[in-house]
DNA sequence: ATTTTCCCCTGCCGGC
DNA sequence: TGCCGGCAGGGGAAAA
């Protein structure tokens, strides 16, 4: 479900209502969540605990603490993190972690597909870096990321583009969504061999990448279906995109009729008209 | 080494 | 109406 621009949304939100907040009693009302550690540790390695600090690395969330690792928090399809400000509320389904903050107010883990995560990150780390290193590449809105990093990591890929772009080691949270988006504003067909990319291209893709990314934080993220920020609210995104999700419907871009298909496992949307199949 | 595929889960939708 | 396959904003392990 959630992307970077939805994990970002989320991160905002809770970093005004959590830092400088003292975590109360942790309930985990399924242990899957938090799988492997075990759960009575966990909750009771974050009670007494006060929030310093929301984070967000890729598409993991991160709360730092005032002593021992930061909390992660990965949403994977479909979780929610839902601050409530009192009591909960109860018509929320498929819950799996409640965490109640000293002065009044609750975050809800909930979660339909129970793919979603917590867990604290290693002790003593030296090097928090290190924990993502091999596992989140670059981050996309980041100064680290410009066009020629960008044709440094597809340089002599001779994989399809756009499985590269969702591969997070390489680019750190871009998901199915704004992978199609972003290629479709560059004009740059998904199935690409990642190297064959000419240097306007991989230009190209580079301010997509950001400019799609900026947009759906600006809105709020995409709610196409399951994804509320932390207000329970959904984003603005998804009446913002141009080809994803638009099966049948003409390309706002030059009017072709847009396709779906299959591109590394995933469901892809392109505009025949726009992106030209490799040759 | 890099690239598919399978799997983890639940719910929904379309086809028969 | 009901059952069944397919699919879904993700990612890790196993297999190729």
């Amino acid at each position: 479900m959630p992307e970077l621009p939805e994990v970002e949304t989320i991160r905002g939100q809770l970093e005004e209502r959590l830092v400088g907040r003292v975590i109360g009693r942790v309930a985990v009302d399924d242990a899957l969540l938090v799988a492997p550690a075990a759960v009575t540790a966990f909750a009771r390695g974050l009670r007494g605990r006060t929030v310093t600090a929301v984070r967000r690395r890729g598409k993991y969330l991160l709360v730092d603490l005032d002593a021992g690792p930061p909390l992660a928090l990965h949403l994977r399809m479909t979780g929610r993190l839902l601050w409530f400000p009192g009591r909960p509320d109860p018509d929320v389904t498929h819950v799996r972690a409640r965490f109640d903050l000293g002065g009044g107010g609750t975050l809800v883990f909930a979660d339909m597909r129970r793919f979603g995560r917590a867990w604290r990150l290693p002790e003593g780390l030296p090097d928090e870096e290190a924990y993502w290193a091999g596992r989140v590449g670059v981050e996309p809105l980041g100064d680290g990321f410009t066009a020629a990093a960008l044709g440094g990591l597809l340089a002599g890929r001779r994989g399809p583009v756009k499985p590269l772009l969702l591969n997070q080691a390489v680019v750190a949270g871009i998901g199915n969504i704004y992978a199609d988006e972003a290629l479709f504003q560059a004009r740059v067909h998904p199935l690409r061999p990642a190297g064959s990319l000419d240097r306007d291209e991989v230009r190209r893709l580079h301010r997509a990448i950001r400019d799609r990314l900026r947009a759906a934080v600006a809105a709020g993220g995409s709610s196409i279906d399951r994804y509320r920020d932390a207000n329970g609210d959904r984003g603005g995104m998804q009446d913002l995109l141009r080809v994803h999700r638009r099966e049948g419907r003409p390309c706002v871009r030059c009017g072709a009729t847009v396709v779906k298909t299959r591109v590394g496992g995933r469901g892809t949307y392109l505009c025949p008209g726009c992106q030209a199949p490799p040759a």
